[in-house]
DNA sequence: TGTTTGAATAATGAATGCATTTTGAGTCGG
DNA sequence: CCGACTCAAAATGCATTCATTATTCAAACA
């Protein structure tokens, strides 16, 4: 046996090399994150060459990477053209949001049926932080504990299909929420959705939490939707 | 600027296997369908150098379409190991229903809020067929066109993200389907229940739709896990 | 001047090659 | 007899190479 151990910190700063899990997985997330958070821009050409150089590996694993981002819809592969960042568009946006809403309504219920006492705990302490970041206005803050908030409903439901048709979606999601900025109305709206959220989840009220998580995903839907009325036009790039 | 011209219709009717799609797109539906109907067994090893020769390509490809068919949940890929055909298991199934059943609940509901005129013309003369294949109790025309009235109400509900996700989970859904085999009680509680969608669909009554289809969904469940509670451990080849 | 043509260049898609890892038969030792 | 060990054979993951297909860009043409 190899000695193996390849300190592998999980936070590679970046153009680390790998070793610990498979090229191809471990690309797939390096390049999800480069697309939800804008460094690769929407309606641009994926740098296959680039991306090789950066991560030091050859075109084999990084283009399996791209028929993985592909299914995620993060991506548009076209025959003898190459991949493309899919571009933020209306329809997109429409078509993304009624989906992951079905998802969160169903992940609500489930979580109510099975969240243990100790995980109505957790929540409830993340929802406490995140209302200290709303005090403070650290978007950045609240929106790290708010994704860690509907990671630990979507644990509680017990449901690894669910789990894994939410991911996928919630790239998607995440990119959206990254390029539209909250007005302080709709982040106070959006905190107070959550006190909901919070209370019907230590009734375990699935019916209900199922219909505030909805709800509080439509509003979010229409953020979004404002967003892209205003800046559109500015989005395009060379269309794929 | 380059022209954009939209490749000019070929009147490319269907099915033909023109040069267009990629190799991995036709090899991930070609080996979906392997073991959709069973001819890769769950549990088993997937046969990477014989597939290899029997589509005459080469295993970069193949590789290719086994990264996508491990996100549908069909393979389970392990690092160095290669890849294993995923087991029916009840926890799977379990996972699996509900997922599908929010979003059949979901396709209805936007079903009914676009659904034309003529689209529901078809549906109904899909129904009519359905019903004529049931009376002659011809078990694979019956879920042929079934399979076909679902996806006419997929298609209705205008939402291409719904669309890719609920295919993905069609498949497994379909293998299960293939392996577990209705009662005929069973059969007429399904064929009444399409009554009722046809009925609520042609009210375009999207919340009444909606729960049938869950409902509809959820009886499915019970005749899969039925049956496997009696064959689980016939099922049971090579662990990955 | 604006458009079209076509050869040169770059990119993609797929096949092949190579280094590691896993597998499994055969051997040894308890 | 059973388990641990060894080493050859096979399979895997990734890199590299090769054949096609797009793209570019300058020259020819209207």
């Amino acid at each position: 046996m190899t000695p193996e151990d390849q300190t592998s910190s999980l936070s590679d700063g970046k153009g680390e090399v790998f070793r610990r899990r498979s090229l191809h997985e471990e690309l797939t997330e390096a390049i999800r994150e480069l697309i939800v958070v804008g460094d690769l821009l929407p309606g641009t050409r994926v740098p296959e060459k680039e991306l090789c150089a950066l991560y030091s590996v050859s075109r084999t694993p990084l283009r399996e990477a791209l028929k993985v981002l592909a299914i995620d819809g993060l991506v548009n592969l076209e025959p003898n053209r190459g991949a493309w960042v899919s571009k933020i568009t209306k329809e997109d946006i429409d078509d993304v949001f009624p989906v992951m809403g079905a998802l969160e309504a169903l992940s609500g219920e489930l979580a109510c049926k099975h969240i243990s006492d100790a995980e109505i705990g957790n929540v409830r302490r993340l929802h406490r932080e995140m209302l200290k970041y709303f005090e403070q206005r650290d978007l950045e803050g609240y929106f790290a504990v708010n994704q860690q908030i509907h990671e630990a409903i979507l644990s509680a439901a017990r449901n690894k299909t669910l789990t894994a048709q939410y991911n996928s979606l919630a790239a998607r999601v995440r990119r959206a929420r990254y390029v539209a900025n909250m007005t302080m109305d709709r982040w106070t709206q959006a905190t107070e959705e959550h006190e909901q959220i919070m209370t019907f989840l230590e009734r375990r009220d699935g019916g209900r939490l199922s219909a505030i998580l909805k709800k509080h995903l439509e509003n979010k839907l229409e953020t979004v939707r404002q967003w892209l009325d205003d800046n559109e036009e500015a989005e395009d790039a060379k269309a794929p």
